[in-house]
DNA sequence: AGCACGCCGACT
DNA sequence: GTCGGCGTGCTC
């Protein structure tokens, strides 16, 4: 009884929040060949049923046949998550050190997760082929399963629908184990057949690149390998056109393109960009479809339906039937990282994806991330630039205004103010960019000093004004204005500061017939809201939009000539280390929307900081020379991309729980973290050290060569598991992008 | 994550 | 005397 079939140890991935695999006895009515990794299967799992994936199959157990459950079915005919998507999955648990279960379960729409549905409800009409009316029935020896399907097939020459044959018993893998022996064949419907096999792949033409454009696209073309590229273009230089020239290739050759864009940027504008473009199906995926929208997105992209998917960062996870070219628009954008669970960065993800599946790979920016420079400098991708912007447009010119003892309006200097009248006499738009919705960032009492603090959080709270409360902009938590001060009792409360309703209203008093546009997250939230704004900026009447960074990303308002940034120093002094990378992306981005169309665009910094090193370069001579100076700093400071960090966050409603469990786990940890070069930092209280009413700290480890990181979690995480305790909430995050 | 088991406070 | 709080432990 050594290797019966029936003694098959099957292990399943199920979507808990645990690292392992749980056995299971295959059920002796199931054909072992549809008991493959990948394929969906029902468990019995303690007094419940519940949907895991088939991880892989052994002979043997740790655990006694006794104990070992059976499993119930299995649910499809083919693999939920095929078998390459399968290998990035486990790629991406082992980097991450996150359970597998719980990484197979991004790969699978919710109504596949948690339900018994099925999926694959393709109807193609299978025949049988010349050779499979001629071969004689002995030569498929044992195979009784493909010989009575070939018998049934020989009885319909005309063809039997999928459907059909499986309800006459022929499942779906005995018909693709005929297709490979070429005896049987699949035809599909006409509606799926793949589209773009038809020779017109473009519903409109492309347009004419610049030489510049067209030597990026010459060089991408070069491969239709791995070979990951770089495409650093400013802002308006036109990388898009190259991204969709390069789609359109890659059409040609029968394959699919996966588009990543950040969350932000998937507007319906995006999306409507691919579908006049392209005559073949384009379908989205993002956190706002419904289940059964999902589930249908998921459908194209696995049988190879939809040329083009676009999508958010769990886009990645998309299974594709031909997959041939991966873009990571505005790769440098935080949102690619996921800030809770299972932690991956999709960027870097897609880099995998691409080198496992041996396809090309562009990341485009105008400011890549610090990381993604370094591996393009150094020559692991290749590097190519966009330095002119397309069109008519002219790069947007900066103007450092000093403001230190300078008597400001509502903010805003004299210049500021003779800027904007001038832009608005001439029919143009106007931005204004400030990064703090509300009304004003704090109410503090004139007479003491006193200002609210969130009660649950390490901040103060935003005081918004209409409707007029506090709100903390960290857990949400939302009261009255309080009429008189907590601690001296006076009236006098003042708020303090700029926030957008704040500027919103200054604006329109000081212009009273030029509309004031404000974007953010309060004034979008309901559904169209951002795009009726959006419209209305299209229309072109002259306007002064004030948002926060909801209006950096992507847009393009051709009519908007002045941007300007009314506080750029917060950004300048802050405690995380990435701060002042994303505050230049930030700043970069924002000067973008200045000057899109045939006049000339001006960007307007207001700062107490004139001398400031970092805004000297990154403004007198732009990014790049910025980026080589922050890289010299990160190299100093063994910093990303030079070393490489994790961190082990606790949080706690009691602070010496977290961080005695921390001190506990720097301790466990130690031995091996001297013998793999790691270090160990922390202890240390988080930046918000409260938040949401927890306490929290974090534990950081840096290594200066990867592999020492991951082997050093590889030995780790076990300790770390063992010495959490059950009040203890905490996690794993490998390279962070932020510290909080 | 669920779900049960288990041992201490206010209730029909 | 019980109902139920959530602390602890297990799920192949």
């Amino acid at each position: 009884m050594l290797t019966q079939p029936s003694h098959t140890i099957i292990q399943v991935a199920l979507p808990l929040p645990l690292r392992r695999t749980f056995d299971y006895l295959a059920k002796a009515d199931i054909p072992a060949d549809l008991l493959q990794p990948g394929a969906r299967v029902k468990v019995p799992f303690g007094k419940r049923q519940m949907i895991g994936i088939i991880h892989s199959t052994s002979l043997h157990s740790e655990f006694s046949a006794a104990k070992l459950k059976t499993i119930s079915a299995v649910l499809d005919d083919e693999l939920a998550i095929p078998q390459p998507l399968m290998k990035l999955c486990q790629w991406a648990a082992e980097y991450y050190r996150h359970g597998i279960g719980d990484v197979y379960s991004h790969a699978l729409p919710t109504l596949l997760r948690n339900q018994d549905n099925s999926w694959h409800e393709r109807t193609e009409l299978w025949r049988i082929t010349q050779k499979g009316r001629l071969i004689g029935l002995d030569q498929l020896r044992r195979a009784n399963r493909q010989i009575q399907a070939l018998e049934l097939l020989r009885e319909h020459p005309q063809g039997l629908h999928q459907p059909v044959l499986k309800g006459l018993g022929v499942e779906r893998a005995t018909l693709n184990a005929l297709h490979k022996k070429e005896l049987a064949e699949p035809l599909q419907d006409q509606q799926q057949r793949t589209p773009w096999q038809r020779e017109i792949l473009l519903a409109e033409s492309a347009l004419t690149l610049n030489p510049e454009q067209q030597h990026a696209l010459d060089q991408i073309r070069l491969s239709n390998a791995f070979a990951p590229v770089l495409l650093e273009g400013v802002t308006g230089s036109g990388k898009t056109e190259v991204y969709l020239q390069a789609i359109a290739d890659c059409l040609k050759r029968d394959r699919q393109a996966l588009v990543l864009v950040p969350e932000i940027g998937l507007t319906p504008q995006t999306l409507h960009r691919f579908q006049q473009r392209f005559a073949v199906p384009v379908v989205s995926i993002h956190s706002n479809l419904s289940e059964r929208e999902r589930l249908t997105s998921w459908r194209k992209a696995r049988f190879g339906e939809a040329g083009i998917v676009l999508g958010t960062r769990s886009a990645l996870f998309a299974p594709f039937e031909k997959l041939g070219l991966i873009v990571v628009d505005e790769e440098h954008d935080l949102s690619y990282k996921q800030q809770e669970g299972f932690r991956y960065h999709a960027r870097d993800l897609a880099i995998i994806r691409a080198k496992q599946e041996n396809i090309p790979v562009i990341l485009g920016s105008a400011t890549p991330a610090l990381e993604t420079l370094h591996n393009a400098r150094s020559g692991r991708y290749l590097h190519l630039l966009l330095t002119r912007r397309a069109g008519s447009a002219a790069a947007p010119q900066f103007r450092v205004m000093d403001i230190r003892q300078k008597a400001l309006t509502h903010g805003m200097s004299p210049e500021l103010l003779s800027e904007i009248k001038q832009r608005l006499k001439a029919k143009q738009q106007v931005l204004m960019f400030i990064n703090r919705r509300g009304f004003a960032p704090v109410l503090m009492c004139h007479d003491c000093g006193w200002f609210k603090e969130c009660p649950h959080c390490d901040h103060r709270m935003t005081c918004h004004s209409s409707p007029a409360r506090l709100h903390c902009h960290h857990c949400n938590h939302q009261r009255a204005i309080p009429r008189l001060c907590e601690h001296c009792k006076s009236t006098d409360l003042r708020p303090i500061g700029m926030g957008t309703e704040r500027l919103e209203d200054n604006l329109t008093a000081l212009f009273p017939d030029t509309p004031v546009i404000r974007i953010d997250r309060d004034t979008t939230q309901r559904k169209h809201a951002l795009g009726r704004q959006l419209d209305r900026i299209a229309s072109g009447e002259p306007c002064i939009l004030v948002g926060t960074q909801m209006l950096a990303k992507g847009h393009h308002f051709p009519k908007v000539t002045l941007v300007a940034v009314c506080d750029i120093d917060s950004g300048l002094f802050a405690a995380d280390f990435r701060a002042t990378e994303h505050m230049a992306q930030l700043l970069i981005q924002v000067a973008g929307r200045a000057g899109r169309g045939d006049d000339k665009g001006l960007v307007f910094l207001q700062t107490h900081q004139p001398g400031h090193p970092l805004l000297q370069t990154l403004i007198a001579q732009g990014y790049g020379p910025f980026a080589t100076e922050l890289l010299q700093e990160r190299r100093l400071m063994g910093m990303p991309p030079y070393g490489h960090l994790a961190l082990i966050r606790a949080e706690s409603t009691n602070p010496k729980q977290a961080s005695d469990f921390l001190h506990q786990v720097s301790v466990a940890l130690q031995a091996t973290a001297e013998q793999l070069n790691v270090e160990i930092w922390g202890p240390a209280p988080a930046l918000m050290a409260k938040k949401a009413g927890r306490f929290r700290f974090q534990l950081m480890l840096r290594a200066t060569l990867r592999p020492n990181l991951q082997n050093m979690l590889r030995f780790s995480i076990q300790q770390v598991e063992d010495n959490a305790g059950h009040r203890i909430k905490w996690s794993l995050d490998v390279d962070p992008v932020t510290l909080d």
